[in-house]
DNA sequence: CTGAAAGCGCTTACAG
DNA sequence: CTGAAAGCGCTTACAG
């Protein structure tokens, strides 16, 4: 069946194709009466138009891309939820784009082939340098571009955001109050934006109370950091455990366990995520609590108002944290 | 910044604009030394055909559409693992469709108008009805469309699946095997495909071992099946749990350790996804494994395929499930 | 093998 | 308020 356009319209209304257009985008330019007739019309024939002819014809698309690596991981998929639910609610259509395996250049070539309107990057997988590629590019189409949950020192460019160093900041002197003093933190062997915020933040409650600070890194993959948590108990003492990951505190609080340690009486823990896993474990986890959807919602919004031209309060954002104790502290 | 576009290489290569688009799409009809010098051109611009003209004309986007209704779930995020590493490597791009909060009508419309060469349906919570309605639009409009990870009975249309009856039916006959009698089934409130599936192969193996079959259902929140469980062991006898969501049956071992029964010594527990809360809990869940990542990849592939109009073998993959013993069984 | 021209389905000045 | 016409950046028969 071929699809109804606008001439279709325009035939059916007994009007011109621009006329019918002008009901779809400026109906105050129309004739209260040609307007409900047209109207009329498009409703019977349940005519809508084609994105490609009217993104091709106003050279907007009404699209955003969005520019993530690793889909799978659980705060990604947070911040797509908060995005697609104000993406819907302003009318734009989401494009996916795989950062993984492909020259940054062919990547956002490829975006901007692509005719999106505006981009929100979501991988925080990249270094300063690596993103500023993609900026430029950006900029020299003249796209306007969101940094999603992710930032970087001296950055100019819109962002929304968690203080992730002051979070774990808090969390870890709440856990040096409570008289922790062999407090480890636990990050990845790979560099996360994120994550290095959170070591900031680690690093700096250490020192301001004289304590050593301690990176432990491992993976997040469970037989891995199994294995290195079972060889850690071996040659340190801890008295308190705080994790970039969930579920890296919490395979690290099963390894202690069944090493005799006792949590929180021994041994005090902590992640800095706040996902299912927190709640799922025994203990469950003290956490420091990151609106992560949220920070997708606020990016995306920030974004429509970059995309129209809107009054902008700020271009940074900096989202709210909390501390969510449990049993584990 | 201006775009460069196909005149700008056709006039630096000092040939027609048709030249420069059969040398990006049937390189073959041109001639080698025109063809080499138009590609050093394209090149040296930069040059990479705007996708919104081109899907104009061509009327070919190289655009999927994915429907779905809640990203934020593990299991969807898994299969656009798969679906976007597929869709990579054909070139493709993916544009999102979120088909909660909508008319179907609406939602079909919409990616109609978007112009999309080929659909993947991931939503499993609608009933075989407003399938249906999807299904007739895309039809309408001659899209073709694979089920992921859906599927109905009777259903003619392409799909890639897992036996989840088969793989629940062997599940909960291998720990009727273990002398397990008074065997419950976790399942949630809300109706999901896989889930009704799970359900049929549990009853099955429960039948046929003259038991009876027992469905208990709660929520995926934590906070609201934690009481549910705790209410659950004031008043049944229970030696066996099967759990359609994997972080269920971690929240109902949580409840009985509680409740001062032993894992698996008193009841034995296993899960029905094989998630990484499987790898976290303690002891950790025995689980029918269903791999995700790969049915998305794999209807993906079949998508290439029909939009293509390559040779396909069958149009209904099943993929094979496995059980992993771990402790809780 | 190559170019001139029509057309994809819209939007948007420009006249009237 | 409405229509005729140009144009968005491509593809694709059609000639030659």
């Amino acid at each position: 069946m071929a699809n109804t356009t606008i001439y279709d319209v325009a035939g059916a209304a007994k009007v011109s194709l621009a006329t019918v257009s002008r009901v779809m985008n400026n109906p105050e330019k129309v004739n209260p009466e040609t307007r409900e007739r047209v109207l009329k019309v498009i409703k019977e024939l349940g005519y809508k138009p084609n994105a490609i002819a009217r993104g091709l014809a106003s050279r907007k698309s009404t699209t955003i891309g969005i520019i993530l690596s690793d889909i799978t991981r659980a705060s990604v998929s947070q911040l797509l939820g908060g995005i697609i639910d104000v993406a819907k609610k302003y009318d734009y259509s989401m494009k996916l784009f795989s950062s993984s395996n492909i020259q940054l250049e062919d990547l956002m070539r490829n975006v901007v082939a692509e005719q999106v309107d505006g981009v929100l990057f979501l991988n925080e997988e990249l270094n300063k340098e690596e993103i500023e590629v993609v900026v430029e590019k950006a900029k020299d189409a003249d796209i306007p571009l969101v940094l999603t949950n992710v930032n970087f020192a001296g950055n100019m460019l819109p962002y929304a955001i968690v203080d992730y160093t002051e979070g774990t900041y808090e969390l870890t002197k709440r856990m040096i109050d409570k008289g922790r003093k062999d407090i480890y933190l636990f990050s990845t062997v790979r560099h996360y934006f994120t994550n290095d915020l959170k070591e900031e933040g680690y690093i700096k409650a250490m020192k301001e109370a004289n304590l050593e600070p301690r990176i432990f890194r491992t993976s997040g993959d469970v037989s891995i950091n199994k294995v290195h948590f079972e060889e850690f108990f071996k040659n340190h003492s801890i008295d308190g455990a705080i994790s970039v990951r969930d579920s890296i505190a919490v395979s690290f609080m099963n390894v202690a366990i069944k090493n005799n340690r006792r949590v929180p009486e021994d041994i005090s823990v902590a992640g800095l995520q706040n996902t299912k896993y927190a709640l799922l474990s025994r203990p469950t986890l003290t956490c420091l609590d990151t609106p992560v959807y949220d920070i997708g919602a606020v990016a995306m919004r920030l974004l429509t108002k970059l995309m129209r031209h809107e009054e902008i309060e700020s271009l940074h954002i900096v989202l709210p944290h909390s501390i969510i104790e449990r049993e584990s502290l």
